[in-house]
DNA sequence: GTCTATATCCTGATAGAC
DNA sequence: GTCTATCAGGATATAGAC
């Protein structure tokens, strides 16, 4: 009933903070929490530092607005294609493929950032969203595929089904990452070679084919 | 020749300097390069701030000093445990009960620490140590083991040797991560059972045993 | 809603006495 | 070899004009 009024103004102070919420995303996922300054991110959408206060309160506020939205949109994501039907292997090759595809920074300093750079309260609220919006939903995926006989439970040598979930995230950071030493070229094959030896490495591992009856 | 004169100051100084490195060293494996001041570093030691430039010339060079001296104590208990007799499924699991033991800090800090963190000379000196003390004697592990026909190799869905060390340095990596949310407590079994969790995965995967035909 | 100006604090590093 | 004192710069955040 209030919207309307002043509704121009309402809409540019949105259109403000989701510049703001831009380029503080590119600059904290790229750099980390610590290394990125409020004058950095102020400067990137050209305001003054000051002004940004206008729309946060506070550094950390930003920091976990601009987290939030990057667990939502992973989340949008991993949820549209977890309902997908079709074998497991299938449905974790497509996970595989969106996450190495749209995620373009460092996913451990994100990790580490919304696990001790931040308030108790802030980091609850990360670690929640986190979990309900991505693991969670992997989980699910993970556990169909053990009551289907896909994949190992926990009685058989694999993992709970959170704990697959966890494993599965820990190999998309690992074939996002670019070596510290050695060729920096792109993955001969791109992102659908490395979807695919990512899934097939979760699946069946590195050891030698043997025959266990 | 000359290394007799005022033998006991030098053995002083060397000292302090070593106390200042484990100092360092706990702090920054801990919090990372950023997150440390070289004033918290002092303190730890019970020194005043700039007493530690009259030992190390600069913040840089001391998390240098103190990186070089982590790589090289992995470096001695992978290069003993590596050169052990054995099938190769047992040898890494003796390499990964040693890191997940001997490792109590955050090792992906570490390594985003060595690759964003300093400077393009520190960069390199480190990148050269990490990969000759780490991820080379791992690889040629890897590369025996796909030798003995214990190990898939990359013509048969398996991975370079330096790749398989890379993988496996991400395994243990995650097997040290304190989940973000949920039961913070020990892992059951403790890291015995997660060595031998970590290598059954490594080598076998997730997937249902399913006959290749 | 953004600006200029500034408060307050912390940072890495240096100067010089002892 | 360690101290006190300090510099110069950068950080987050606030005050108040417009």
């Amino acid at each position: 009933m209030v919207e309307r009024r002043r509704g121009g103004n309402e809409q540019e102070r949105e259109e403000t903070a989701q510049l703001i919420l831009q380029a503080a995303r590119r600059l904290f996922m790229a750099h980390g929490y610590r290394a990125v300054s409020t004058r950095q991110v102020a400067e990137a959408v050209g305001l003054t530092q000051p002004a940004l206060y206008h729309h946060f309160a506070t550094k950390e506020e930003l920091y976990v607005a601009v987290a939030l939205g990057e667990v939502a949109r992973l989340r949008a994501g991993i949820e549209r294609i977890a309902r997908r039907e079709g074998p497991t292997r299938e449905r974790l090759h497509g996970l595989a493929r969106f996450l190495l595809t749209t995620v373009d920074y460092d996913f451990p300093l994100m990790y580490h950032d919304m696990g001790t750079e931040l308030g108790e309260q802030s980091r609850e609220t990360l670690g929640a969203a986190f979990y309900g919006g991505i693991i969670a939903p992997l989980a699910a995926l993970f556990a169909a595929g053990q009551r289907a006989g896909e994949l190992r439970d926990e009685a058989h040598g694999g993992l709970s089904p959170a704990g697959g979930a966890g494993l599965f995230m820990a190999f998309v950071a690992h074939f996002l990452d670019r070596p510290l030493v050695g060729e920096r070229t792109a993955r001969p094959g791109g992102v659908e070679a490395s979807a695919e030896s990512l899934v097939g490495l979760l699946l069946e591992g590195l050891g030698a084919r043997v025959d266990r009856g």
